[in-house]
DNA sequence: TTCAGTGCAAAGCGTTTGCATTGAA
DNA sequence: TTCAATGCAAACGCTTTGCACTGAA
């Protein structure tokens, strides 16, 4: 779980990269800051029409590409078709999706990571990037 | 890699489940029992054309979708949008996708499973299924 | 004042589907 | 002869984009 990220901290950085911090940014950004979930783009969309009505999909699709771009948040394309998106900034991880609900649970392991690492240089590889999800359900309390 | 499939067994196991062995089918089954690699719809229909040019991509997804609930195929939403079919059969394995070319290698670790099922346990889930990509670039002799 | 950013509608992309026709059994 | 399967074109779901307008700097 990535600490709560300031809304400022992002803004900072949006004007660092000579952007200009307009009202739908605004809105989104603190969405962004105050989620503690792994929203889509629609889902992002609908938080944000609630303090803006008048904010359309295309900015919110145009906003975290743009923050995807400056390494401030990751997209994954988990099973479902839409993308969904996190804060940056908590070190890596993997993630365990639950088929039920779509809740996302964050892990890090670094047994599989060394493991991973291994497999590939035997096959004469170099990892650049790896995607681990686990699909799972509740266990049962007995 | 899964030892190559007659297409003669994808022909018996369709016949068994009561559908027709119509000439599209036949000709995207001897594709795929052909295929050691991990094919898109486009690729095969591309394929398929070459036989048979009065082939439909449609025909391609149907029949793709037909020999997935049979379980006799598996498809991979591998990053780049398309999804890439392989045969079943072979046993479970994950994939190291070569970034630069596409190509897809399979391999299995028994310590990574083992792993995984520890996560999810230690965090209260049972594992449905997952998903292990390695995207890597071939390393360079020297 | 200027031009980056916006909303809107349209397009793009992979995939699915409705429908009239065809061909396997 | 029958109805499952096909080809075609249109629709779909998510995402991106062209364009004229708007508002941050």
């Amino acid at each position: 779980m990535a600490e709560a990220v300031q809304n400022k901290d992002y803004e900072e950085r949006l004007r660092r990269a000579g952007v200009r911090i307009t009202r739908p940014r605004q809105v989104i950004l603190r969405i962004l800051s105050e989620t503690e979930d792994h929203p889509d783009a629609m889902e992002i969309f609908n938080r944000a029409v609630e303090i803006d009505p008048s904010i359309s999909l295309s900015t919110v699709y145009r906003t975290m590409k743009l923050l995807e771009e400056m390494g401030a948040i990751h997209r994954h394309a988990f099973e479902g078709g839409r993308s969904r998106f996190e804060q940056a900034g908590g070190g890596h991880h993997d993630h365990l999706i639950d088929i039920d609900t779509g809740d996302v649970i964050e892990f890090h392991s670094r047994k599989i990571e060394a493991l991973q690492d291994e497999i590939a240089r035997s096959l004469g590889y170099e990892i650049v990037h790896h995607r681990l999800e686990l699909y799972g359900r509740k266990r049962r309390r007995r």
